[in-house]
DNA sequence: CCCCTCATGACACTCCGTGCCATGATGCAA
DNA sequence: TTGCATCATGGCACGGAGTGTCATGAGGGG
């Protein structure tokens, strides 16, 4: 199930099944955005324009920026997969010169690009975090599992504990610039940009005997 | 003048003087978070435990993270004048080349380990930030002049745009976990780990005619 | 000595986020 | 069919962040 983000459970059989669609909610939200602002847009407002109330929204979208990011969880669980399936595959196939090494990195935020639903709605959401602070700020933690999954990686690789952080800070930092840089444009693929992004990260030679 | 964060307004000579003193109070803070947690400690508290109104407590300090920020602001301020210094003096005598770049930014990071004015303090103050991710992604924020002087730098060295970008994401993350590393051990120079972190750095070649 | 400036802080307000709990809809089992 | 367990919904109240407005008061300068 690909798309489950911001579903409070498991798709269960028993008990009322649910009513609301989290992602016609999130559109509303998003149009609310745009036509008011994001801060002069209240939770209480978008609940009210989605038909729900206050409280069902938040079991959905836990906090307000989740109804921005929340769109962007199949992008970093599809490009956290990617890794983790190279982590597991185990180093034995992999490459560990700095090219190899780099190569994953590229093939994940590649396998990031390609997991979008709709390029003109992720723009908009990028564009929302591009110009709100505290939206941008959320990165961090949006993130979060991908720069765990990145750092597992690398140390499987024989890259150091402490390498492997900053490799992972500098990698999560260079794709996001990319992502905001494709977004204030407009040209339709983020590969591109990505790509280049990625060309500004050396990776530290590998311990002998991972 | 290097300290006047936080300081409401320019030392003006009329009107009555100020008798709040803004480090005492973070100071009072920081023990009070230290004590009973970060979200656990509300600004009442802190007010009324450092003997002022909530409503002065704001006029210094905008929001509950300034408390825990503010007192990083000499280390990216001191950072960024060395990159504003190498900017404006010119690519004349600067040495464009991928490792007189680095060392340019590695100048400015040890330059903002240099401006610290209590190594304990300091830590403590980033180990709150590491284990609170509000506060962890307030980096985005508190670092943007840095990132913003880091960009003009690498710009006036004949970097694209583009490039100057994501450099900046990378540099503003690597030398950010880097700070994290060495607030989570128990060593007193932070150095080795910003050196460390610049590591993961590749600057792609600037154009031949900046 | 008066007045102008500015720090201080009380009051009220909006809004985010979170508990607790009542209601209702659904499927399953007796 | 009837009861029951299960789960979605949402009303109510609360703590707390952050922001406006305004009154007070304590300086210093004319």
């Amino acid at each position: 199930m690909p798309s489950d983000h911001t579903k409070p459970a498991g798709a269960r059989s028993a008990g009322r099944p649910a009513t609301i669609d989290p992602d016609a909610v999130a559109g509303v939200a998003l149009r609310l955005f745009a036509e008011n602002g994001y801060e002069r847009t209240s939770m209480e407002n978008i609940a009210r324009k989605a038909g729900i109330g206050r409280k069902s929204l938040y079991r959905y979208f836990p906090s307000k920026a989740d109804l921005v990011w929340g769109g962007m969880e199949p992008v970093v669980e599809a490009s956290g997969q990617v890794l983790e399936n190279a982590r597991t595959a185990g180093p034995a196939d992999g490459d560990t010169s700095e090219g190899g090494i780099l190569a994953g990195l590229r093939a994940a935020a590649i396998a990031g690009a390609s997991a979008i639903p709709d390029l003109s709605v992720t723009r908009g959401r990028l564009r929302l975090i591009a110009e709100r602070p505290e939206l941008a700020s959320r990165s961090y933690d949006a993130l979060a599992p991908q720069r765990e999954r990145a750092r597992l990686y690398l140390m499987e690789l024989g890259i150091s504990e402490s390498a492997a952080g900053y490799v992972c800070a500098a990698y999560l930092g260079a794709t996001f610039e990319a992502w905001m840089q494709w977004a204030a444009g407009t040209d339709s693929d983020p590969v591109p940009y990505l790509v280049e992004a990625l060309g500004v990260l050396r990776i530290p030679a590998a311990r002998p005997c991972g």
